[in-house]
DNA sequence: CCGGTTTCTGCGTTTTTATGCAGGAATTTA
DNA sequence: TAAATTCCTGCATAAAAACGCAGAAACCGG
């Protein structure tokens, strides 16, 4: 086998599976584990592969861990907080969970809406504050530092008082079978109260975090009224959750 | 499975879920705990985790960024912050008002301090969230744009459910004959209901709001316990306040 | 077709890298 | 304070890479 054949045919690997092995090339092709090796070097030389320590991969494959822009995944985060605000109507109780797609969502506020907004989130309310005309509730209790929203029996206690015409989630993992699933045990706890008190339970979750799972179940499927997503509504990873009887945005 | 991968996939789950556990993760990818250590350590090295004990977080989470903008007499609340601490022992219960002494106040607390601080002004919280020892405890309810704190019956009943061991009141005018004034009504009753609770009351107050008054009544002067400002305690402008029995530091 | 030259390839040897493991230190949690 | 995690350091090992070399193959101008 000529070396140009050889080369492309391992391009054409690199490109397919996003990665190679030397080990297993050498078998493939039947060559020493150097030469593949000086062809996976001239390749990363023209800058047609990344070598790595045993063998190479594609360069789609780095790109995607560059979070530049602050908040990962900004932009999905702004499509869905424009769906989510379009459920908002003047004088409505809003009840929000913390986290970066509600944080999202508080920025986008148009300007002119009145509603009532609670939240126990510090990041979230912050927001908020800074809106000329909603009312802004804060749920008081312990701070958890590590999600900077209010946890414990007192802050639970008087999400069971009210109830809110919305609740909107921000979502670390949902899943058909598990539902909306997390990692902090508090956090959990305070989520679950959110979702008993609220007439309508709204789930924000970026496309990347459907079908995920966490430690610790929030809540079942069943008990989510709307799945916003990025995605567009009859995209096939949805369709689950649509015959599960959600409404999907 | 190659190095890099492992760490592709380890900062999309970081970047997912905003935090990951090592002892999870070398179950999930089946290493040793020491490998997804050195992996968290070499991301966070460049920058894309912060690694923390047992695990590590993303980047975007961590930033609730606040203006450090130039606060008005900044170096004389420094110096009644540093007095106000001396009277703050482990285990104590302190309740504080809002305010940019307070401020300085949350700002300069010993490290190893451990305490807990109760408040219903945002800001002044999310000082407090920054001390890596403190419990923080929020007073909830609704949240007054203006004074960027929490008012209402619902906070001032909550306030009044608790005994703290010290009140540490931001003063805004202060006056022999009537006592401490302020100008917002709302902060007015909050600070009221604080004052009935506490067992010992904390006036700050920088010299300049000494002898002023404005025009709602918090309380009176015997209704204090102690009084700091930046002064000397024997200086002759504090002299009517001891006399009048108040502590003055 | 033939020497000379260049390129390619495989094989040992040496270096580097990646990973796991043991222990003791440090930190968190109860 | 005591117990349990987690972390770090050094070390051992195996895998992979680098290096030098030599034989093989290809290329080339006569």
């Amino acid at each position: 086998m000529l070396k140009k054949e050889r080369q492309a045919y391992i391009l054409h690997q690199v490109n397919l599976h996003n990665k190679v092995l030397s080990s297993s090339l050498c078998t493939e092709i039947k060559v020493s584990e150097d030469t593949i090796r000086r062809d996976l070097q001239e390749l990363a030389e023209e800058g047609k592969v990344i070598k790595v320590h045993g063998g190479a991969l594609s360069h789609s494959f780095n790109d995607v861990s560059l979070p530049l822009n602050g908040v990962y995944s900004q932009n999905q985060k702004k499509t869905i907080a424009h769906k989510a605000i379009s459920l908002i109507n003047n004088g409505m109780f809003v009840l929000t969970s913390g986290g970066t797609t509600i944080m999202e969502l508080a920025r986008s506020l148009p300007p002119q809406l009145k509603a009532t907004f609670i939240s126990g989130s510090i990041p979230v309310i912050l927001e908020y504050m800074y809106h000329p005309n909603i009312e802004v509730i804060l749920i008081g209790d312990k701070i958890s530092k590590n999600s900077k929203i209010t946890v414990g029996s007192e802050a639970i206690a008087k999400i069971k008082q009210i109830k809110p015409d919305l609740c909107f989630l921000g979502t670390n993992a949902i899943d058909v079978k598990h539902g909306i699933t997390d990692n902090d045990w508090e956090v959990v706890q305070l989520k679950k109260a959110m979702i008993e008190s609220s007439k309508r339970v709204v789930c924000l979750s970026i496309a990347e975090k459907i079908n995920t799972v966490q430690p610790i179940r929030v809540c079942g499927i069943d008990e989510i009224d709307i799945l916003i997503t990025e995605l567009n509504e009859n995209d096939p990873v949805l369709r689950p959750y649509k015959d599960a009887g959600l409404k999907v945005l």
